[in-house]
Formats: structure tokens, sequence, C-alpha cells
RNA sequence: GCGGGUAUAGCUCAGUAGGUAGAGCGUCAGAUUGUGGUUCUGAAUGUCACGGGUUCGAGACCCGUUACUCGCCCCA
């Protein structure tokens, strides 16, 4: 057997590869229109930032990074942590008081592979860096609506939370588990262990049981103070107004240590198991975790796989490939090499052309012209070299027009792309 | 880390009650000497995932391994 690719990879295939890129660029577009600008960050980074970054007790730190040189350095398993790295190291916050950065790039999480979920896998995501606005909060979700709409999903659905500041959540934190601890023998196992390691992610329970002892369990959104409240309840104002379609769910409770406040997450029914299509909020307290001084942020990240599954569902209509103009089939060394020659006249112009490479008969050479769509061929054989003159075939038809002049046919080409193209 | 499913040609799959492999699609070539799409003809390609067992004989039955896949956990 052949060696096979690492568990959790996918190879892009021709054609795959092509609908990425178209995807790329689109998102590109968007971002710039928002004024986001790109960063593109190492593939790996120190492995300390993300243990500082992310957080220790997290699933991602604490088993799924792809660590190596003795730990020294880790494939980025997110994106947060490297640009706020970017940020700092390069002293952005010197251009301007706020950073509006987006990225389009790959990361590594050694988990369990299944669908919607890679080892090696893509997100593109956005990070507005320095400002504590109501507003940039929602922008962010616009931004991400925006996106999605875009590429014509409307009915993917938009969670929001506010989990408060640190003091605010320790505070809740203790309420939860006094409540918690008094019916902590009916709980799943699962939300045991939780109860000691993350107790606020016990809120996140799909489990029956659970389910029942959280329903008269203290909400956290009781604990917050009027400041909070009023800074959740304008962003949410301010999304209606937008006309964006969101719902609050209290128990949204993101899984990094470093975020605070606002949180949400889109979700489709389309994606299976794995239907968390976005996820983001804001994360007050990493900059300066991370070594700069105190700064408000606020971002959000997609998963591209998950993301080309939906338009997949939906049968999005991606534009097809440029196609080829003119094939030129020869015959002989002679016409070969003017084959070629005409060819790169041609590719001067921007038109797509290809010819043979495996000395196949003229009947395999206009197979491979069909094949590969071209919308014209031309045989060149000695005839044509002598008299300097050519039948062109147009494919669809079948129709040959005669053109005498090497010049004459590259010129009629020219026009013929052009008229197309528009 | 824990469960379920699957494993036959490049792809999608047949393979009957165990008798040493087939179809469709695709690929390539040919159907008068230099012209595609339809049609026809032909060709190539499989250690039937791997290892062991039962049997005169196993792609089929049993056991193990591996890979893939779906789910749990967590996340995008």
């Amino acid at each position: 057997m052949f060696i096979q690719k690492p568990k959790g990879t996918y190879d892009l295939l021709p054609g795959r590869s092509f609908q990425r890129n178209f995807i790329e660029t689109k998102l590109r577009e968007v971002f710039s229109d928002f004024n986001y600008s790109e960063i593109r960050t190492p593939a790996f980074e120190k492995t300390s930032l993300f243990r500082r970054g992310i957080g220790e007790e997290t699933d991602i730190v604490s088993k799924e990074m792809y660590s190596f040189n003795e730990d020294e350095f880790t494939l980025k398993p997110e994106m947060t942590a490297p640009v706020i790295r970017a940020y700092l190291e390069n002293s952005l916050y010197n251009e301007s008081p706020l950073k509006k950065l987006f990225y389009i790039s790959n990361m590594f999480r050694r988990e369990r592979p299944q669908a919607g979920r890679f080892r090696e896998f893509s997100q593109y995501g956005a990070e507005a860096i320095g400002s504590g606005d109501y507003l940039i909060d929602a922008e962010m979700i616009l931004l991400a609506d925006t996106i999605l709409k875009k590429f014509g999903i409307y009915d993917s659905k938009i969670k929001i939370n506010t989990i408060g500041s640190l003091s605010e959540r320790e505070n809740y934190i203790k309420v939860l588990k006094n409540y918690l601890s008094k019916y902590i023998n009916e709980l799943s196992a699962d939300s045991r262990r939780r109860f000691e390691t993350n107790p606020l992610r016990i809120l996140d329970t799909k489990d029956k049981k659970d389910l029942e002892v959280l329903k008269d369990a203290p909400l956290l959104y009781d604990y917050l103070n009027e400041d909070t409240k009023s800074f959740f309840e304008k962003i949410l104002f301010n999304l209606k107004l937008l006309n964006v379609n969101y719902e609050t769910d209290y128990r949204l409770v993101r899984g990094f240590d470093y975020y605070t406040s606002t949180t949400f997450e889109f979700t489709s029914e389309s994606l299976g198991a794995q239907n968390s299509l976005l996820g983001g909020g804001r994360y007050d307290l990493l900059v300066e975790q991370l070594g700069g001084k105190p700064t408000p942020a606020i971002g959000f990240a997609a998963g591209i796989e998950r993301f080309e599954m939906i338009l997949e569902e939906k049968k999005f209509c991606f534009p097809s490939e440029k196609e080829i103009i003119l094939y030129v089939a020869s015959i002989g060394e002679e016409s070969k090499i003017s084959a070629l020659n005409i060819m790169n006249s041609l590719r001067n112009s921007g038109i797509k052309c290809e010819t043979d490479f495996l000395n196949r008969s003229v009947k395999s050479q206009m197979k491979e012209a069909n094949k590969c769509n071209a919308r014209y061929a031309v045989v060149i054989g000695e005839n044509e070299l002598k008299n300097n003159s050519f039948q062109l075939k147009k494919m669809s038809d079948g129709n040959e027009i005669s053109i005498t002049n090497f010049e004459n046919l590259i010129e009629y080409l020219k026009n013929e792309n052009q008229t197309s193209s528009s």
C-alpha cells in the first residue's frame, strides 16, 4: 500500500481547490468592506503562547496540541493568541488605537476526526483590538452575518449571551457550585467532572437529567451588575436595528478561558453533529494577559470546511474555471514547435490554451479538446505551415472558418476572448 | 480517551447455499491514410484491507490487526 495522508487531513483536489479560492476571494472582499486588513502569522508558535492565551485547563491545551522540539513549539490550534502576539510584538497599537484584523489560515488540533472536524482545518476570522464600545460588538456580529448572507446562507441560528466580567463570573460560580452540590449525585459523570474543572460548562450539557437539575439553577445573568447588563442590552437593541435575527441563550458558554462579556455562536441544522459554524466573543483580558496594556478586544472564528459543507448542501452556484479558448492539435515535430509558439503569444494576451504533449493522433487530440471544453480547436500540420493558413473550428457547432496568418489567428481569438469575458 | 458501522478495479457497487472475480461509469486505443461530441468494437487495471483459523477448497464463515467513517467528549 502507498503511504497515506495523516488521519484527519484531506487533499484539496482540482475543482474543489478552485472553489476554495473563490470562497477566500469573496471573504477578503467582505472583510475589506468592513475595513479589516489581513494578517498572516507563522504556522507554529512557542507553546507557552497557547498555554497562557487559551488556558492550561482547556481541552485544546491539555490534550489536543501538536507540539514538537521537546514541547518548545506548537502548530497553531487557533488564531486569536497568535494575532494578539503579533499585535504586541509589532506594536500595532501605535498605528491606531483600534486595529481591525482578519485572517484565513489553517489550524491543527489533535482530535478524533468526524464529519465536519479535521486535525488540520481552516478558519477565517476577525479580531477588533482596542475598542470596548458596544457598537463594535454589534458590528462584529453583523460582519459574520453579512459574510453568510453574501454566500446565500440565511437560515443559520445566531445565539448570543454575556458571561460578564471575571469577578462577576467568579461570584456566580460560587453560587452555582453551591446549588449544584445539593444534586451532585444526580449529575452525569461528565458534569461531575466539570464541577471541579470548569463548572460553567455544565450549563452547556445535553444530558436530560442534568437539564432537569439546571432548570431551577441560578442564572448567571441575575448575578451581573447593571453596567454589564445594559452593555449587553445595547448590543441586542442595535442588532435589531440592523435586522440581525439573533436569539439570546443564557446558557451559551465558550470553551476558551479568555472570553469575557459578550459571547456568540452561529449554528446550522445542515451540519450534523458538529453544528457550530462560527463562534466568538469579547476577550478584554487577553492582551494584558499576554503582556500588553489593558486593551479591550473582540473577535470570531469560523470553520471553512463546515462552511463548505453548508454551501454544498445549499447547492451554492460556484463560477466555473476560466475556459480554454483554443486547443492546438499538432502533427509532427515542426508543428508541435509552432503550436507552442502560437500559444505563447495567446497566453501573453491572457488567453488560456492547451496543446498535446503525448504525441497522440489528431483524433485523440480532438477528443482531448472536447473533453477539456475548449471553445476552439485548430490543427497545425505541414499544409497549414506551408500555406500559413488555418481552419479554426468552433467546438460548439463544428463550423470552421479559414484564417490566414498567425497574427490574424491571434487577433481573432483575442477579440473572441474579450467578448466572452465581459 | 470511549462507542457503533464499513473495508471487492480510478469511482459507484454486484458477487447467490463456501468451488479461486464481475457490471456500470471513467481511462486508453480502433471503426480507411490529418478532426471531437452520439454509436459500435477492443484493451488495461484487483496480493477481494492485512494476519491467522475452519474446510479438499474462503471475497464469502470465525478470531485478531489496521485503515476509513459516524457518534460521545470538546470545538470551527
